[in-house]
DNA sequence: ACTGGGACTTGCTCAGAAATTG
DNA sequence: CAATTTCTGAGCAAGTCCCAGT
């Protein structure tokens, strides 16, 4: 604990992000200026997030409009008219009949039950069994309708995308700062149907529709402030720079607040992101002392000690996430590495020709499932036996342990949480990333993503194999194939023609022998290009690359790599990527080291 | 010291855009 | 050019962590 209290103390000083401004879509004076003026200032040390926020507030879902008299509801087998609001919430469910979630039975009540609340009195007494709703009416309307849409002629698109973009323009940036930044979420979550994932208890609740009443809105005192809709009012309005959020309102289902915060490309989010990194930087330093602390854990007097060294060594070598508690029944059952419990775990003495193996099996986050097996050291192998004794399936793992046992604790498993796996990941990256020296782009490209493979499986960022892969990959297939073709009749050609060349000597031919000489290559480039797809696409099948590109690997390092093999940025980062990894782009150099 | 909840990051899903193919 | 496949971003749920109040 010292150690890392050691390591704390080495913060980095408030954070001084250096960043160009390159790109001003705002057509006024003020902003040429600043583009002129490159900006580069301190941040402050009381921990605020700004001194000037202006912006115009969110944008509100439509209102419900009802549906056609054409579109029948039926009770019973019988004809009804709903009243508006009991039709808006029907209407919800109508749209998806086609989903899984409204087989359920939790789905279903907890529905029902809120669509009842809806009800005028007299569609209360009559409708008391969903089983007796026809929706079919309204869910054949909402088909049709979004099939004209896909139909609409591209004027009509054209129009949508239009009034899109206006919209955007007006509501979707914010002042802050002196710049101009994207906001992330600028319109209101509309009303709707709860879907949560895993077996949640609250799936299906109404989702309520949110009012100008609703929202707080967080600005500049001395800025303009936003308009709420005519004849309407915010909450609140207030002026609190220590945090970084424009609107919040709190939402039904859980009672939690939600947020209306900038896009990843702004100064803020950027500056918070390369503080991450910075920070798993600096535990690299010390990493070696706390893997050697713990292992000591291993054998101390106190349970709760041993418990915890167990705990970060998972979380060290599995890269589990920390696992806090949650309430009972509020949400899916689902754990990390804190919250295991004893039925998550077996233990084998022996398994095949591996020793002290731990077989994990439970659900993560996001109900995924999580399931592995390792051989462990045989010290840790006692401990969680000596764990084990005398409790129950559903008792946890570390009765003694709770991610915020003490302050301690919290520290340490932060760290361990955001930096040893962040770090260590990077670290594999670097030594996958190692040499590319003389391969062509897509071979080199193919490396990387193997690196960034590597980090996803290790945080199993699972995906399901695409519906389409088999037939994709046999697609793929064929073009190899048919490319082969190609190549062994252009060979054959090449032949030829050299032997034509030697024959006569004279300059058509010379030039026809230059012709499929190139021709050859040009057709081993696509072949190989093809091939690395096909790889990459096999090995591919199961992991979701995106989170770990996003969340994990120091883009410095990506962006590192890019430098020095002269790959293009492009081939790495699309351009919202390029976006939010700016100041890495900006920043690193082709001998940056993590 | 403890705890509830506020703030912010992470991660999945799906619709629509873009690219490719026939 | 339409049909099909693949890619991307928006949307929002589900985590983590920290701070303020007791």
């Amino acid at each position: 604990v010292m150690m890392l209290m050691s390591c704390t103390s080495t913060m980095i000083s408030p954070v001084t992000l250096r960043r160009r401004y390159h790109v001003f879509s705002f057509p006024s004076l003020v902003y040429i200026l600043l583009l002129l003026i490159r900006w580069e200032e301190e941040r402050s040390t009381d921990g605020s997030k700004w001194r000037f926020l202006e912006h115009k507030g969110p944008v509100f879902a439509p209102p419900y409009e009802p549906l056609p008299d054409k579109v029948k509801f039926y009770y019973d087998g019988k004809l009804m008219k709903l009243s508006a609001p009991a039709e808006e919430v029907a209407t919800f469910f109508g749209k998806m009949l086609d989903h899984e979630y409204t087989t359920k039975d939790i789905f279903r009540k907890n529905f029902f039950k809120d669509w009842r609340k809806e009800m005028t009195s007299e569609e209360k007494s009559k409708i008391t069994d969903l089983n007796k709703c026809n929706f079919s009416d309204m869910n054949e309307y909402f088909k049709t309708q979004s099939e004209a849409r896909k139909q609409m002629s591209k004027q009509e698109k054209q129009k949508i995308k239009e009034e899109n973009e206006r919209l955007l323009q007006e509501y979707g940036f914010c002042i802050m700062d002196n710049h101009k930044e994207r906001i992330g979420n600028f319109r209101i979550e509309p009303p709707g149907l709860f879907r949560g994932r895993g077996d949640h208890p609250k799936m299906g609740m109404l989702k309520r529709r949110i009012r100008p009443e609703d929202i707080i809105i967080n600005c500049s005192k001395d800025s303009k402030h936003p308009k709420p809709p005519q004849g309407t009012k915010w909450k609140e309005v207030r002026h609190d720079n220590k945090v970084t959020w424009l609107a919040s309102w709190t939402e039904n289902i859980q009672g939690s607040i939600k947020y209306i915060m900038l896009n990843p490309s702004s100064r803020i989010k950027g500056e918070k992101d390369w503080q991450k990194y910075e920070t798993a930087r600096r535990l690299k330093k010390c990493v070696d002392r706390i893997r050697n602390q713990y292992r000591e854990d291993w054998k101390s007097k106190e349970m709760r000690i041993r418990q915890r060294a167990v705990a970060l060594y998972f979380i060290d070598k599995l890269a589990l996430r920390a696992g806090n508690e949650k309430e009972e029944g509020e949400t899916a059952d689902t754990v990390g590495c804190c919250s295991l419990r004893v039925e998550h775990i077996k233990l084998y003495p022996k398994m095949d020709d591996q020793e002290y193996v731990v077989e994990f099996d439970f659900l993560g986050k996001d109900s995924i499932r999580y399931y592995n097996k390792i051989p462990v050291e045989k010290r840790v192998f006692k401990n969680l036996q000596l764990f084990l004794e005398n409790k129950q399936p559903e008792d946890d793992l570390f009765d003694r342990l709770n991610v915020r046992m003490t302050s301690m604790m919290d520290k340490l498993v932060t760290y361990f949480h955001i930096s040893v796996t962040k770090n260590y990941l990077s670290h594999l990256v670097v030594s996958f990333l190692g040499d590319a020296a003389d391969d062509s782009i897509p071979a080199k490209i193919l490396s990387y993503n193997r690196a960034n493979r590597a980090v996803a499986i290790l945080c199993n960022h699972q995906r399901a194999p695409p519906k389409t892969f088999e037939k994709s990959m046999q697609n793929l297939q064929t073009k190899i194939d048919e490319k082969q073709n190609q190549l062994s009749t252009a060979k054959k050609q090449l032949k030829a023609a050299k032997a034509d060349h030697k024959a006569s000597h004279d300059e058509k031919s010379k030039k026809t022998l230059e012709v499929k000489r190139k021709a050859v290559q040009r057709i081993e480039e696509q072949l190989m290009k093809l091939q690395v797809q096909a790889t990459d696409r096999e090995e591919n099948k199961q992991i979701a690359l995106g989170t770990s590109k996003l969340n994990y690997l120091d883009p410095r390092i990506s962006v590192a790599w890019c430098k020095k093999w002269s790959v293009p940025i492009e081939k790495i980062y699309n351009k919202t990527q390029r976006e939010k990894f700016a100041w890495a782009i900006d920043m690193a150099e082709k001998d940056y080291e993590f």
